[in-house]
DNA sequence: CACGCTTATGCAACTAGTTGCATAAAGCGG
DNA sequence: CCGCTTTATGCAACTAGTTGCATAAGCGTG
């Protein structure tokens, strides 16, 4: 249960409206923690009647209008709390792994040319990251607050170069394997 | 929606009752594709309605009494229609990375130990990987399906890995920040 | 044999997240 | 000033996943 937290610190970082954290969620902060603007603005209204936020006086607050939100001290309190608080890791899910996985049973045709396009995502992924460190992270700047972000932008870089070196060694495992991508399926006898 | 194909991919390895299967998702399949018994009792039922499986015979089926199942020609043809099919990424999301963000905002009191707990948490499973890689894949067996499924847990290997590598940077770090773990606000003013 | 423990299956309610669509105002071009 | 597009907010329905509990058989033991 961490969108909550994740919308203070956003909004801590910066006051904003429900479309311009959809607009931050899928640029920095929905790198580790995605949300669609759905999710934001019913959970900008739960937030909002817990008194942990508030909406910024505006001049005329119609619809259609931006409607911005600041933290109160309730939500700071409530977000120190919970990034405080020792939480266990969720166990992951992964598609992919589990795509060859049963491609081991039933075959491995059509999941080459996936894995090379999943290659593809990654590397842009990561020359996006990379970019990002060489715009917000510069040698100079490192106060506290800089060097726990840069910490967080270098988990992300470092995971896009981990899948890109794993899906570098997958695609080599396939060249060498028997009939790869034509639908073979190994866990029945072959002729 | 992955879930069903994860039971189908456990269910060709080896025919199971639900019960088993829940054990076999706690071990291997679980590590990068999480299911509860009740996810899979709900599944299972679904996969029989649709027959992709079916129950096989039991001498008395009662309550109480292990009902297993096998996959049948259709459930292995959306199996590997399902695997060959090009699928998106999803989203990833990581409440630890999230926390240390918002740690730049609010302050890092507490969260130093659960870096450390995480740690730990890594280290015990990336020794139970490596456990499981010297037991199911000696020197010797290179077949096709072992060679992929090899695969698949040298990513849980590597994955590991990485994050012990990280949250080493990361403690490191915390070792050189001013009153790390005291709940200083970085985000504020200092005195 | 009655009691409690373990194994095995399952329902119901809840929480979280996604998808599709609706509404309304502002800006703009003809 | 009328229709079109963009910006902004939001509801409703659906899908997926989790939590808590219920049921029932088997098994051991005092």
């Amino acid at each position: 249960m961490s969108l909550p937290h994740a919308i203070l610190t956003a909004l801590l970082e910066k006051p904003s409206s429900g479309l311009e954290l959809t607009r931050r969620f899928d640029r920095s902060i929905g790198y580790f923690w995605s949300a669609t603007h759905q999710q934001i603005y019913r959970e900008l209204g739960k937030l909002e009647a817990e008194g942990l936020i508030r909406a910024l006086p505006a001049e005329q607050p119609a619809r259609g209008q931006k409607k911005a939100y600041e933290v109160l001290p309730a939500g700071r309190a409530e977000l120190a709390r919970w990034t405080g608080a020792s939480q266990d890791p969720k166990p992951h899910r992964d598609a992919l792994l589990l795509r060859l996985r049963a491609a081991a049973v039933v075959g491995t045709a059509g999941i080459e040319a996936d894995l090379r396009r999943h290659l593809e995502l990654h590397e842009r992924q990561l020359a996006e990251y990379r970019e990002i460190e060489r715009r917000d992270f510069p040698p100079g700047r490192d106060g506290p607050e800089d060097r726990l972000r840069h910490l967080v932008l270098r988990a992300g870089i470092d995971l896009e170069t981990f899948w890109i070196q794993w899906l570098g060694h997958a695609l080599a495992e396939f060249a060498h394997l028997p009939d790869a991508g034509e639908g073979e399926r190994p866990g029945e006898p072959r002729a």
